[in-house]
RNA sequence: GCCUCCUUAGUUCAAUGGUAGAACAGUGGUAUCGUAAACCACAUAUGCCAGUUCGAUUCUGGCAGGAGGCUCCA
């Protein structure tokens, strides 16, 4: 978590005030949500006469400016409970009375506490701030004066529509979005931190570097893996197996679509059905196109009577599923509808359970490392308001999943009741070039299915019990961890994860035959060339593969054959000479077997 | 799904109420070249469906997609 500077969050704070106040200028019949700081300025939501669009944003600006001008104070006031109603009843603003009918009631406007019920400190007294006619209830603190506010140090930015407190069910208010900093020139390079930013979008390199395709026209969310992106999903897939097996998994394989019985079993017909697929009819069976693997991997859990002995079992499986996502959260390869989790379940007895999860916390992040993430966000999940399982399942499951993070000295935050109904979770994200987190890894208890596919095993008492079982997917899903990765790396792959480690660039036609040989001899030795003998200049050619970014380019002419060399050209380095083919043979190899690890 | 914006060759961009122009990529030639774009020629596009209009790529509406948010993400 970066560290954060009170001072302009204040000022931040003050210029969405500042906003709200233009607004009420502008609309003076505009109902107000709420306007808090978020990361790089602040937002305020309202409810307005008329629809804006985002030509509205400068004219909104330019009154923003014009009270900047007049040096209105931010006027501090504390006032009983009863005196801030009748204020914002007479001002018609409602949703300042709900929230201080919230602060009445509950003693806080946090929506998580106030559905768990807890109830804080009796508040009687509260605050409200007024600049200009625009008056707020805040808490503060703000600054003294629009003075105190350059004019040139914010903009305002996008206008989105969100549910009021967060809530679908509510009412849609207009969100005007604005970032503010210190000064004109911090405004500035934040601006040119997003354009370099979006350089690294996973989806303009993705066509720029061939590597993957989505044909919107034949489905959205569904994704092409071109020859180049399949290389790297090879390279990803190859290496999981090998760690998998080296880390005591069971690899295994199930089917695409299962039969309606199933998934009612399962529940997810009765709780997940607007994510799957409609149903076709085989036999007149129907069957469905799977949306998980869990209840196929049951399905081999109960093939034959389980004892005590074979736990624990783990069994991981490169799982392809489809989930309906709604049309409006897709977003490239990061959340799509068709994907392949690298998926496991972790089945064992309860005694075995806690070094379970340590190692499979441990796998993970040995992962994430492997492909070069070292900046993530761990999250630890706990029990929502709906769930399956006894309180004691619970606890005991929170409390391996905290020994295990202490153990391994991880840091993380708690997402208070952010389980799933079927069992607490951690979850680690990985951002993106805009700074937006992705999870990817993720290690779920699961309650429900042991019970509802009754999975048993037989103790050492002779008797049945019942297996915890832990779903896990170190990944996430190959798509996402793929994007992730192109953004990560801006395309420019690691020489072991590189789809192209080397290309040969022949200066003439007369080169050709020459390079074929080097090129075979490369090809050979298992590394991953490309042979470019095209009749273009080498100059356009080196220009293109260093847009490839591709890790080593051999350039091959009159010189090299007689010297029986390549002259190297290193990604980030440039030309570094000539050498002796046997010998970069051997230098790319060694080079190879070092990951980012 | 909801809010705002967007959709012109394979790609990046231009123009227009009288059906579009360029660059790169592509194809065919010429050149045989030493570390980030050789030269010439050719071919290629207004997402789909309605409406307004003599005429729509341009205006309006719907649909389909996309971007950024919101919600969701078992």
């Amino acid at each position: 978590m970066p560290k954060k500077d009170k001072k302009i969050e204040i000022k931040r704070h003050s210029i969405s005030h500042l906003m709200a106040a233009a607004i009420l200028e502008l609309y003076p019949k505009a109902v107000f949500g709420i306007g808090p700081v978020i990361e790089n300025g602040f937002y305020y939501d309202f409810i307005l006469p008329q629809k804006i669009t985002d030509n509205d944003l400068p004219r909104i600006e330019e009154k923003m400016r014009d009270l900047i001008a007049k040096n209105l104070s931010y006027e501090k006031k504390t006032v009983s409970l009863e005196e801030a109603k009748k204020i914002f009843s007479e001002l018609k603003q409602h949703f300042k009375i709900e929230l201080l009918e919230n602060l009445e009631k509950y003693g806080t406007t946090e929506e998580e506490v106030i559905q768990k019920g807890i109830r804080k400190e009796k508040i009687d007294k509260v605050t409200i701030y007024t600049t200009g006619n625009f008056v707020d209830l805040c808490r503060g603190p703000h600054v003294k004066s629009t003075k105190q506010i350059n004019p040139e140090s914010f903009k305002l930015t996008k206008i989105a529509g969100a549910y009021w407190r967060g809530d679908e069910k509510n009412p849609m208010l207009t969100r005007i979005y604005g970032v503010a900093f210190n000064n004109k020139k911090e405004l500035n390079e934040y601006f040119t931190k997003l354009e370099e930013a979006s350089k690294r979008d996973h989806r303009k390199l993705g066509q720029e570097l061939d590597l993957f395709s989505i044909h919107e026209e034949f489905g959205p969310g569904l994704v092409y893996w071109h020859p180049k992106g399949a290389r790297v999903r090879v390279i990803m897939e190859d290496f999981w197996r090998q760690e998998h097996y080296k880390n005591g998994y069971d690899i295994v394989f199930t089917p695409h679509i299962g039969k309606s019985a199933l998934w009612e079993i399962s529940g997810h017909l009765g709780f997940y059905k607007e994510n799957m697929y409609n149903p076709m009819e085989i036999d007149k069976d129907e069957y469905y196109i799977k949306p998980m693997n869990c209840p196929f991997h049951i399905q081999i859990y109960k093939s034959k009577i389980r004892s005590y002995r074979d736990l624990p079992l783990r069994w991981a499986e490169l799982g392809t599923v489809y989930r309906y996502e709604k049309a409006g959260v897709l977003n490239g390869l990061l959340r799509v509808r068709g994907f392949t989790q690298d998926d496991a379940h972790l089945i064992c007895t309860p005694k075995q359970m806690p070094d379970e999860i340590k190692k499979v916390l441990d796998f993970s992040i040995f992962i994430l490392k492997s492909f070069g993430f070292k900046d993530f966000n761990i999250y630890l999940s706990t029990k929502p308001k709906k769930s399956v399982g006894n309180a004691s399942m619970w606890q005991e499951a929170i409390k391996a999943l905290k020994k295990a993070l202490k153990k391994s000295k991880l840091k993380y935050f708690i997402d208070e009741g952010g389980g799933a109904f079927y069992g607490p979770k951690i979850d680690i994200k990985i951002k993106d070039a805009l700074g937006r987190e992705w999870q990817c890894s993720t290690i779920q208890f699961d309650f429900n299915m042991p019970e509802r596919f009754e999975m048993e095993y037989i103790g050492e008492d002779g008797k049945k019990h019942r297996p915890y079982m832990i779903h896990r997917a170190l990944m996430g899903s190959l798509e996402r961890f793929f994007g992730a990765m192109i953004e990560h790396f801006a395309g420019a792959f690691p020489l072991w994860l590189a789809p192209v480690q080397v290309i040969i660039l022949t200066v003439s036609q007369r080169h050709k035959k020459y390079a074929n040989e080097v090129y075979k001899i490369l090809l050979n030795n298992g590394v991953r060339v490309e042979l470019w003998d095209s009749n273009e200049t080498i100059s356009k050619k080196i220009r293109e593969a260093e847009l490839q970014k591709i890790p080593y380019i051999l350039v091959v002419g009159d010189r090299e054959i007689k010297s029986k060399s390549v002259a190297v050209r290193q990604r980030g380095k440039g030309d570094i000479g000539a050498m002796k083919v046997d010998k970069f043979v051997k230098t790319i190899l060694e080079l190879e077997k070092i990951k980012n690890r």
